[in-house]
DNA sequence: GATGATAAATGAACGCGTTCATTTATATTA
DNA sequence: TAATATAAATGAACGCGTTCATTTATCATC
């Protein structure tokens, strides 16, 4: 009964980002979403309270999996050397995501604006792990910084700034993200 | 032409406002507002590109009359002499748009945030105007001040804290706009 | 297995914002 | 005034998110 509900809900989750692939956040609506998945519209809202709600856990969704399979890859020995390593795997898994944040980012500033809060939350829970393990940076210096809203305004604000230069989309995500990774308390705060 | 195709607009708006005056916000919906304006449906966005660009047009129309009142009532004499002329003008008309503002506010954050902002662009008008002519403050403090994104948060945080205490809403709106009209810099950066 | 209770699934229907081919009004020219 | 061109008005139709009375499946008790 619990790995039913949230088979079913996993389900409709994967179908969502089968879309989103595809044709971008836009292309999801729930009557698609129900047809794909073999159900009725109304049974949608069984598993969601909201189409909104549908895309905040396409997000949380992807980011919390893509994670942990980091969190897998990368553990193991020093925080700076991990740093080194998360850098590898985002640059080699994350593509289809980055191309998604970044067509949102360009069509619905809100959206794109909840989309980094919600990958700024999972992205922190992972840095945070790592760098109470670490002694060589206390803890609480990026734990703070991560907490801050400005944080996710900094993030967002990077990129439309870079993505305004047109460079590869992809490429500069994931530069983006490894000036994140690097970060200090100092520069999130400037 | 020119004065017809404003007069519907404004016709328009003047509908819209006394369905936002009876019910709130979310009872303007064009369909009703072509009925009431005795146009149809697709007449409207001859005048409007969409519903939001009525919503936004009905603050800003609301705030630039009721300030261009407030500005020939309260001319003349120190700014600080205006500013308690200016409270009791607020205080006098504003009624109905603190309740309409209070309950946007509480109905829908985002939409309240954007009416802010639309109240402090105009209150920042009227303010530097007033404060480039008077002496005792220097106008680019005030100016800066008011440009800061901060203070659109500021204001709504104030409001919305102060809303909870579930005071007279009427009320509290008049005193927080009192507090803003006598702010000065460090207390908006603080 | 039969019976009743509870949970899940259903899809027609609603209200909404928006569009667009068509009609009507207004302006321009002959 | 008649003929034509341009602007404005129209409302049925579309796609969407969401709801809810009804049906179907699942579980608990005897």
């Amino acid at each position: 009964m619990r790995t039913k509900k949230e088979g079913r809900r996993q389900a409709l989750l994967d179908c969502a980002r089968r879309i989103e692939c595809s044709e971008g956040v836009d292309g999801i609506n729930i009557r698609r979403l129900a047809t794909e998945a073999g159900i009725a519209v109304g049974t949608v809202y069984n598993y969601f309270e909201s189409k909104q709600e549908v895309l905040f856990a396409l997000t949380e969704d992807f980011w919390s999996g893509a994670l942990e399979e980091m969190q897998d890859r990368v553990s193991g020995g020093r925080f700076s050397d991990q740093a080194g390593r998360m850098i590898s795997f985002l640059r080699a898994t994350m593509h289809d995501c980055a191309e998604i944040l970044m067509r949102s980012l360009h069509e619905d500033a809100a959206e794109g604006r909840a989309r980094m809060t919600s990958m700024q939350r999972a992205l922190k829970g992972i840095l945070i792990k790592r760098l109470e393990q670490d002694e060589t940076i206390r803890p609480d210096v990026w734990s703070e910084a991560f907490t801050r809203e400005a944080f996710a305004e900094f993030v967002l604000a990077n990129m439309l700034s870079l993505l305004r230069q047109k460079d590869d989309d992809a490429g500069v995500f994931l530069e983006v993200l490894q000036r994140i990774l690097y970060l200090d308390k100092r520069e999130l705060i400037d």
